[in-house]
DNA sequence: GGTTAAGGTCAATAGTGTTGGCATAAGGGT
DNA sequence: ACCCTTATGCCAACACTATTGACCTTAACC
């Protein structure tokens, strides 16, 4: 049996499968991916995984102590593929923001594994990586240490909010998707407007939004709000005396 | 077998369970609820509902098209209690600020349930009565609707991504969170400042921060920016002698 | 009261994650 | 260059899961 997981680093022996392929976390991870990509969101099982490895289901409890285990490694490459594609320019706004929406692309780019995986914290190097480069980022831009955590916790746990709950529209199935839209259109767009007003007054409008992603939004109105807390702890420590008159 | 569900409305003749209990769509969804808190996440199965009501787990198909279309009746359900405890007041950002604040303690209040069901669009309605009421505020407040829209959009998604990652959290079992607490005292709060000079300086902070949700802070930042906007949109229509000056 | 079919039950199918035991070959020590 | 140890892949089994088709009982309507 599994009992204990050998950590990748300490792994010595590769013995290649039955069918010749040789295994390594990278590998099992990737693979995963792309079951997600291709069987949708409960297509990630053991045995259809074990298949497309050409080893036996079992064996990937060598690798992780459970499929929740691998799950939160899925997690940890999503992250990692995010912070590869962002890089600093020294400008915070535009670096916070830039993050945000690597973060926030990467995670819809596999919307099946970032369902599964947006609300967990696996607590892996790279997820750590991005937590200490927000805070840098805040830091260096001259934030106080408790604005810098007020900010870093809204700007990580919205972002991470935004990615599941997007992720998960792009995730169903293209019945399932289709059956929603039509919902959208048999229900929403036909209320009539002596029971449902609002939603009849502007019906035309919500059918263009909705199906937009409303993170930008509201991280723009999140560094701005940043963006003025900063100007205001920087006024307080150098006072400008063209302001001494209004207090 | 259960080929075609017959609507809740027009269901006529109801038999008792062998056990003795009468079936109904509330009470399956109430059960459901029940299971959810007492067994987990993973808790809610048609044998183990089934058992809770006395009735045998095939049953569960002549209300339900599958436990996916029962997982939208708890949506549905928390969207409801949420309506239930909100009163309008008339002021536009108390409105607002309360009743995300409803629908979000709605959702933690049922955590396993809220995970499953938040980032599902029901189109019951309930669901739609939430969006509707959004909708009338904004519009009562005087935004244009095309403002309003945006507003709406952006309030709904943000709230309802927050529940899900909020509930996420609440939702783990207690050994599963002990891990995750264990894992946060053992990793983060040990990383040394060589490596990770942002997170170590600010670790006392995130440790006080990080159990509190972030969405009363996000939530007020962009009700904020859209007080601002309003105030803006009223000017350019009712432009004040005093502003004049400085276009 | 007789008739119809709604709705509860039984049995079976095809899938799932996970584990204990076994066997084989990889790599370090000599 | 060989041997030994043990990591690692494989097999078989267990206890589950959702879902469906056939059957049968009894409630409700005429």
């Amino acid at each position: 049996m599994a009992k204990q997981v050998v950590p990748e680093a300490e792994r010595r022996r590769r013995r290649p499968t039955r069918q010749g392929t040789v295994l390594s976390e990278k590998l099992i991870v990737r693979t995963a991916l792309r079951m997600l990509r291709e069987h949708g969101g409960t297509g990630l099982t053991a045995r259809r995984l074990g298949a497309a490895l050409g080893a036996d289901p079992s064996t990937l409890y060598r690798y992780f102590a459970g499929l929740d285990d691998l799950t939160r490694a899925i997690g940890e490459e999503l992250m990692g593929r995010a912070l590869d594609t962002w890089t600093a320019t020294g400008e915070w706004r535009a670096d916070l923001r830039a993050l945000g929406q690597a973060v926030h692309a990467s995670y819809l780019a596999d919307p099946q594994a970032a369902v599964l995986t947006a609300s967990r914290v696996t607590g892996r190097p790279r997820e750590i990586a991005v937590d200490e480069t927000i805070l840098g980022i805040l830091r260096g831009a001259g934030f106080p240490d408790a604005d810098a955590v007020v900010v870093y916790h809204a700007f990580i746990d919205l972002t991470l909010a935004f990615a599941a709950l997007d992720a998960g529209t792009l995730a169903l199935t293209d019945e399932a998707r289709a059956a929603d839209e039509e919902m959208w259109r048999s229900t929403y767009a036909e209320l009539p407007a002596g029971t449902h007003p609002h939603i009849a007054a502007t019906a035309r409008l919500l059918a263009g939004r909705m199906n937009h992603s409303a993170y930008s939004v509201v991280l723009d109105t999140l560094l701005n709000s940043a963006a003025e807390q900063l100007a205001w702890a920087h006024a307080r420590r150098h006072p400008d005396p063209a302001d001494a008159r209004k207090p």
